[in-house]
DNA sequence: AAGGTTTCCGCAAAGCTTTGCGGACTAAAA
DNA sequence: TTTTAGTCCGCAAAGCTTTGCGGAAACCTT
């Protein structure tokens, strides 16, 4: 048995027709006739022949591959957006190239350009925490290459976006805080010219003026989108002379970055102070106390990036289409004063 | 603007020379003027020229291409491997292709098909839980295509493999719960045809036998890899009328869902009963109490997993090679009684 | 000036598939 | 017997790149 792929050659070879031939008789081609198809059917499947993908791609002009940026692929929120991706990439017979940009601008770009030499047929991204200039997106747009975004989008863009409603989701926080008795709501925030952060951002403002409690400009602090620098705005506020009594983390990251801390200054969750993130439901669990959380609906998300691409893809005309998703909000123990008795 | 790419043609009809020299005069051939060379080589910079991969993997027959098989992608431990696979694939000017077995057989065999029909030069996998069956592995070496098992693997087929070492990492945690005070040492082991399962059981057998710990057989159970079973098999074990003192889990898997199941009989870790599991830093540190864990070298499991495969592919015969990572135990609160105060 | 070197470049094939068009052959009709 | 209509199949091009080989032009030598 050697290595290389039994072509129609082979096959026509083996039965002594021209190429032509075989593959007419491959896809039931009616000039072929019965007896002929059937035996080079049979011969396809003895000899184990699939189609090369190279040449079909030659040809068709279309390689079946979908390029993924995302800004880490090891945290599960990315993992498991990927993998929604790849479960309706495959539906469609397309494959998906990932590119990690590391939260690093640069390392986006250069993801784009690799993909692009990679000869995807367009690109599934969310946006590195870095990234504030789009020209290597709008490459895409200009050159007709498919392109969604998803979570962290650029709004501005003629692209399909796909995201969770924050806005609602810290409201509803918000809400459920006040209920709690906790009045000294802060909020750490990302970079903000990341939509997310705009949006939480947006829902904790109306939040406070629904519940009419008062904003304290010191309880809303701003981070980068990783454990140290969530860890140093997590001092920043437990050191204030008055301190929060909730915390709420705009991601996983920066929640469990927070917790870390608050128990390190030995504060008491809930009792001391509330937390709450948004996170993926295991990790929530697990940790002591339960965290009170939105949990993503990432497999979705990346489901629903997908789609948008797959319809891009078809219509090949300008296109943009948004999908808000919808995020739940779980209450657990992190955001309860009085544990109810049950 | 279309969304053509420019091709080798494009380029010598701008300049008007044929294409077999403009190729010549991307790669510096001497045979090629330098005048021509390098006015061909701005053109094609100025119209962002790149070689198609499907007509150099035609001519070359070679895709640049590696499948990865793995159980799942969203748990951090094989999202980190990938990641490692990826960086070294990348130095090589590979890529990956992921597919997931979701722990099942078929689904792995159905990976191994499909990978192949998309021309991946070989494959790099970890074995689902439920295989016992090599069939699909064995025809790719019988084919000369190249194959690199990682952790979970099968150590009677001719593939180079990448392992941990969990028996000698077992021995370091019945030391250390000896040690510490921990008699009655019950293991939560995954199933018995899985190298890894047995590899660790053999150092928790030696491990009692070098402390002088009887080895209590009630106190060795098996499970699936998953939440639940892992429960149900902690569940046997705190239902025993003489509970162990001590517990350890085979993978992250199943000690976060031990470490429920005990929080959830009112337990207290490490009081009531010692934890120790093999996961991953993160989760381990963010759980209540920190979890004393093995911790797996991921990353670079997955970029040796890669090594051995470009070895693999450049020597291109019959080639196993076995390297097994240490791993190392970081001791944190869920395994010693006495907090030591600082 | 004619033959010999260099220098520079193009032809064509191979790698694999699809498909329009035309060709060969058989059988039926005139 | 010749024309017509079917039936069945092959040629060749396109998609893109690399590379051995052959060819043309220019320069030098004698």
């Amino acid at each position: 048995m050697v290595r290389r792929h039994v072509s129609l050659k082979d096959l026509a070879a083996e039965i002594g027709v021209s190429i032509s031939t075989v593959s007419r008789a491959l896809k039931h081609h009616p000039d072929i006739s019965p007896e002929l198809t059937k035996r080079i059917q049979e011969l396809a499947i003895k000899m184990n022949y699939s189609p090369n993908p190279l040449a079909m791609g030659l040809l068709k002009q279309q390689t079946k591959m979908i390029g993924v940026i995302v800004p880490d692929m090891v945290t599960h929120f990315f993992a498991s957006v990927i993998s929604g991706i790849e479960s309706v990439a495959k539906e469609n017979g397309y494959y998906i190239v990932i590119s990690s940009s590391n939260e690093s601008w640069s390392k986006e770009v250069e993801s784009v350009e690799n993909l692009l030499k990679t000869r995807v047929e367009g690109i599934i991204a969310c946006l590195s925490q870095e990234t504030r200039d789009f020209a290597h997106f709008e490459k895409l747009i200009k050159n007709e290459i498919p392109l969604v975004f998803f979570d962290r989008v650029c709004e501005r863009l003629q692209a399909p976006i796909v995201t969770v409603d924050g806005c609602e989701a810290v409201k509803n926080i918000i809400h459920h805080f006040n209920t709690n008795g906790y009045k000294r709501i802060a909020y750490i925030s990302g970079p903000e010219y990341l939509n997310i952060s705009r949006n939480r951002k947006e829902g904790y403002l109306e939040g406070l003026r629904e519940c009419g409690l008062k904003l304290y400009p010191e309880l809303l602090v701003e981070c980068k989108l990783n454990a140290e620098d969530a860890a140093r705005a997590t001092r920043q506020l437990l050191h204030l002379e008055e301190k929060p009594d909730a915390i709420f983390g705009i991601n996983d990251t920066v929640a469990f970055a927070a917790m870390k801390e608050i128990k390190k200054y030995g504060l008491k969750i809930p009792d001391d102070i509330a937390l709450v993130g948004f996170t993926d439901e295991f990790h929530s669990t697990v940790v002591e106390p339960p965290l009170t959380s939105v949990t993503h609906p990432t497999f979705e998300m990346g489901q629903q990036a997908a789609r948008l691409f797959f319809k891009l893809i078809e219509n090949d005309g300008p296109f943009n289409h948004t999908v808000k998703l919808p995020a739940e909000l779980i209450v657990r123990e992190s955001s309860i004063k009085q544990k109810s008795s049950d």
